[in-house]
DNA sequence: CATAATTTAGAACATATGTTCGAAAAAAAA
DNA sequence: TTTTTTTTCGAACATATGTTCTAAATTATG
């Protein structure tokens, strides 16, 4: 491997590992180089390459120029225990990516529990995300909590007048809206793993 | 806003636009603190509560300690264009993130075209993840390349003998393999906007 | 109000760090 | 080989930067 590129990756893994970058002395120790002029020698190349920014006279400001892509998190929320608000920590099974620009503060997602919307493509085990500030219409896959107990995934439509939760199963059967359930977002996406 | 939460954005804000931590005394100007060392008594604090990490005697050292879930991204591939290898720009429309310890580099995504796979929750518009590293078993959901100009996902599975790539979907047919069908890779996830 | 705890200030210090320059060494080209 | 280009070295320099200490100012507490 030739220095500039050993030279690169060892401040890339600097970066990464320190969660700041290397002195020029240090790097010119890393790839055994004697002198630091021979290590600035290789930083103005890589910085004419445009592989990195550094700032003139200042410790430790080489930055990397490779576009990041920025994500967020959100929380996936597993069986909900009774009593427990929905977004608690301990109701918290895991996290999943979110392109920074779909990113919002009302998405979590919901580890979908059995087939009752398995005709609408949507399995057991797979994981919904649900958009709290959008609330389900007529025609929607909504997230609903049923006496602040339980949170299921079903179809929101009204039948002559009554609005109803409506699986994807024959199997199941509609559920008339009462004074227990609370619609708690739109579904939006979906993951699976296979 | 306390001085010590102002702190601790200005630096999180700074390691993100910059690249780099700032110094004590970029950090004293920007919150409006005379001294170095009233920046230095925030600090200290911060470190304690662990918010920040910091090395003694060292430039620019301050770190996010928050830990930092890494992401990588796949391609996802359109349409297939003949000729054009699989994984030719020209045929990405987008990327989709990976949380980095499920990544690797034989992974891609394909955007699920047709309706062909809907018994088993794959709809047109989807896009599965391929890991090009496992060879599809029988049982197995897998891509597919026919003739060289068409990706196809499918089940695939032996009926007397004979190896075929099999739709969920009644009304379509089995396809049996032969030797312009090739194996691309396993489908091992799936992403769905809805 | 008096007292204690927290926060800020100012100055001085030690040094880690980037930079520069000329020359030597190594590698590539002619 | 000779010439040119690339790479490395060593030393010296200027300064950006973290740190410490004491005292003042501010805020909280009794």
């Amino acid at each position: 491997m030739n220095k500039q590129t050993e030279i690169l990756n060892y401040i890339n893994k600097k970066l990464n590992s320190e969660g700041h970058a290397p002195s020029v002395r240090e790097i010119a120790t890393a790839v055994n180089l004697k002198s630091t002029s021979s290590v600035q020698y290789h930083l103005d190349n890589l910085v004419k390459k445009g592989h990195l920014s550094k700032k003139a006279n200042l410790s430790r400001s080489i930055s990397n120029n490779k576009k990041i892509t920025n994500f967020k998190t959100i929380p996936v929320i597993g069986e909900i225990s009774a009593g427990t608000p929905l977004l608690a920590e301990e109701n918290k099974v895991g996290e999943i990516p979110i392109l920074e620009e779909k990113y919002s503060k009302d998405l979590f997602a919901l580890k979908v529990n059995g087939d009752s919307m398995i005709e609408a493509g949507i399995h057991d085990g797979d994981i919904v995300v649900i958009d709290k500030n959008i609330e389900p219409k007529n025609g929607d896959i909504g997230a609903f909590m049923i006496n602040d107990t339980e949170a299921t995934i079903k179809y929101l439509d009204s039948i002559s007048g009554k609005k109803y939760l409506i699986p994807a199963n024959k199997n199941y059967k509609n559920y008339e809206i009462n004074e227990n359930t609370q619609p708690v977002g739109k579904v939006v996406s979906l993951f699976r793993d296979i």
